[in-house]
DNA sequence: TTGATGTTTGTAATCGATTGCACGAATCTA
DNA sequence: TAGATTCGTGCAATCGATTACAAACATCAA
């Protein structure tokens, strides 16, 4: 039925130029005020669309973002995607989501496709297996802004927002340790990611400063999942003399600590204290609530954006900017003895 | 440094026309082999890359599709997004992410918006407080292909994927039947969205098929937290002839009245059944694992994803696919005497 | 040899919006 | 009133890729 209505439409029902249409249109200072209404009311009455590929060819800016993370469907990265979309829907900007599926390939590929999708600018949490940067410096090079959210890669003329996972660390081990347990140990994930490894050290400077030993024995490796926590945890416990709590860098491992001390009789917290990373949702519904670290991530998404819509500002200001958010402790049952 | 190659950069450097080029990086079957191999070798030589947006301009797509739904970071909205994803990725489209916060206003503003943007289609489920469907009516009458999932609104012309609501209730209930409740409640959310109405049906359907009475006392409107879902099991209590199963319609509300009866001494699963809906995550993180129904969501979301490419394949055939997943009773301890 | 057929390439318009430059008219200055 | 400014608008190029049509050339049959 209705074709689309360009401007030459609106030129030739009004007898004047595309041109001023256009100025008028973006409130160009050099058009009288008598055709700018003009202009605008007509436009409205002809339901006039500003067609954006023309826009977006002209100018060559797109108005998306890319948004690149391992998962969408993990609530930490959906809660993230969730900040990004809500600081930026109101800046005219739409985020295309990809899934890296944890698989470094996939990343590139991704990247490379976002580029030529023309994105305006890459928000992202690095793969687990990524080890090469090359597709990093490619967008670096088309002088496509690049934050780096959670899981971040060193690079120069990267802007990062990550949370300070050295103080959840800390604070998490220090809770236990004020909380009367004293033979502390910790799950940890994939020390390749300096997030799980910044939590490593917190842990360790905790035990520092409050003058505990540090004892290679208690630390162990696993995967960010139930089974593995469970593992970990019988490992533990087979020790000479075995720990009395866990900092788990990551929630599902605590989960499945909890379950095979529960199993073992071992009872949570009373004897064993439990402390988790991460704040997952299923950590405030179980009826022994679990302790935890709150990463913000709807804030950590906002923040993003905001260095996002920083850097688009000055194309020339090449800013590397670093932000780190505190994280929250929060206290449940299954470290409060 | 770089400046970009476009295919006249490659014409001139062949002495052909950018329209030889254009047809040799085409496949078109017009152009000879030897031309053809040349100037792909030339063009990967030259790191050509396709501007995205002179081609959207000229064909009138953009090769994105829109999705929308209430939040992004509740479970089951980011799996189907993962869904569709994980399906319109290899086929060239990009997902844009939009959230509506179950806002009838935002909802339409963002229709609009994604209108303008020239999304390819949209994916999308309504928001609770939909009632006017004018925008829908607008993505109609642009051709743009519209796919409904899981939240409907009845429409011609508009595809939808939804799960069989009504089997999910029956099955529900008729598990609590056949596990040895005979008392059973439901809690509802919202009888205006037609999912809840459906598993609605599906619960009075079940209790029919096995002649226990239907109870209008026994039903109860909640939202979908854990406080109302409190709310509504201590109303159930308070009747003469107390219920000993609810089939929640919400997993969230059934934990809520999980809580409750083990609050006041009602043991679970023996004295009182629970089976909720949705399989979010948390309820088989439980200690006291959750029965539910599971949706399927990131099956879901590809299914929405191939009604939505089938549209896009012949546009003149306009066809209006209604998919209906099965859902899936997932029995877990909450309800096994 | 002529004309028909087929193959390959070029010409030029098109998709809409933006913008530097130029031109005419109106206003101002002296 | 002549000349300088200012203001508003039009002209035309531009952003890259696609494609209908035309043109050039080669090939083949009669």
């Amino acid at each position: 039925m209705k074709e689309k209505v360009t401007i030459y439409d609106i030129a030739k029902a009004l007898n004047v130029t595309a041109a001023t249409v256009s100025r008028a249109l973006n409130n160009n200072p050099k058009i009288s005020e008598a055709t700018r209404t003009l202009v605008l009311e007509t436009a409205k009455k002809m339901n006039y669309e500003q067609n954006k590929f023309a826009l977006a060819l002209k100018s060559g800016k797109s108005h998306n973002v890319g948004v690149v993370v391992p998962f969408v469907n993990r609530n930490f990265f959906s809660s993230i995607i969730r900040g990004i979309e809500e600081e930026l829907y109101p800046k005219g900007y739409h985020v295309i989501i990809c899934q890296t599926h944890e698989d470094a390939k996939k990343e590139e590929e991704t990247i490379q496709n976002l580029l030529n999708a023309q994105v305006d600018g890459i928000l992202m949490s690095v793969s687990k297996h990524t080890q090469n940067l090359k597709h990093f410096e490619k967008v670096l090079k088309k002088n496509t802004p690049l934050v780096f959210f959670d899981r971040v890669k060193p690079l120069k003329g990267v802007s990062s927002v990550t949370i300070d996972d050295f103080r959840g660390g800390y604070e998490a081990t220090e809770h236990l340790i004020k909380s009367g347990y004293s033979k502390i140990a910790h799950v940890t994930v994939d020390l390749s990611l300096s997030i799980y490894e910044r939590r490593f050290e917190g842990y360790r400077e905790a035990l520092k400063d409050y003058d505990l030993p540090y004892n290679e024995n208690y630390v162990v490796k696993a995967k960010s999942d139930i089974d593995s926590g469970e593992e970990a945890i019988k490992q533990l416990l087979k020790l000479k003399e075995a720990p009395d709590a866990v900092f788990s860098s990551s929630d599902f491992a605590a989960l499945g600590a909890i379950r095979q001390l529960q199993s073992l009789g071992i009872s949570v917290p009373q004897d064993f204290g439990v402390v988790g990373f991460s704040n997952e949702p299923f950590t405030q519904f179980m009826e022994l609530s679990m302790s935890t670290v709150d990463q913000a991530p709807v804030e950590m998404g906002k923040m993003s954006a905001k260095v996002f819509l920083e850097q688009i500002k000055d194309v020339k200001v090449k800013v590397e900017k670093k932000v780190e958010l505190s994280p929250e402790l929060i206290v449940r049952k299954s470290s409060l003895k």
